[in-house]
DNA sequence: CGAGTGACCGCAA
DNA sequence: ATTGCGGCCACTC
């Protein structure tokens, strides 16, 4: 696989027919937008999904400095860990994620293999 | 404008 | 098993 490695293939399959295809912060947040309650993505699922496979520290960037009316609690990473950056640290994250009935254990982990989600179901 | 930083990931020692 | 570092794009200063 080249460097910049693309998935229009994914991606088409939850844009819009009629919607022109948006830059990098765009579609991250049309990303997280789909993500149903109690399903989790990873960052670097998002990252690839949104056209740049290593760009998963951006979506960290987006998340923090982006819309706070995303569901960013549905954002983990790789290894089910919550977001220190969180507003109000990993414990309000831990409770936005079991308001959803996702379970989190005491070290703040999500069972990231059982709960996730790809937009083309 | 330009440079630095970031809620991350994956490969190399 | 752990540690280090390159890479990506958007945002701030």
């Amino acid at each position: 696989m080249s460097p910049k490695w693309r998935i229009g293939k994914l991606w088409s399959a939850i844009l819009p027919n009629d919607e022109v295809e948006p830059g990098f912060r765009e579609r991250v947040e049309h990303i997280i937008r789909q993500i149903p309650p109690g399903k989790v993505m990873t960052y670097g699922q998002i990252a690839a999904l949104a056209g740049s496979a290593h760009a998963a520290r951006i979506v960290g960037g987006i998340a923090h400095f982006g819309d706070p009316d995303l569901p960013w609690q549905r954002v983990v990473n790789k290894k089910g860990g919550l977001a220190g950056g969180y507003p109000g640290g990993r414990a309000e994250h831990a409770a936005a994620l079991s308001a959803e009935g996702v379970a989190v254990s005491d070290a703040f982990y999500v069972p990231v293999a059982e709960l996730l989600w790809w937009p083309e179901q």
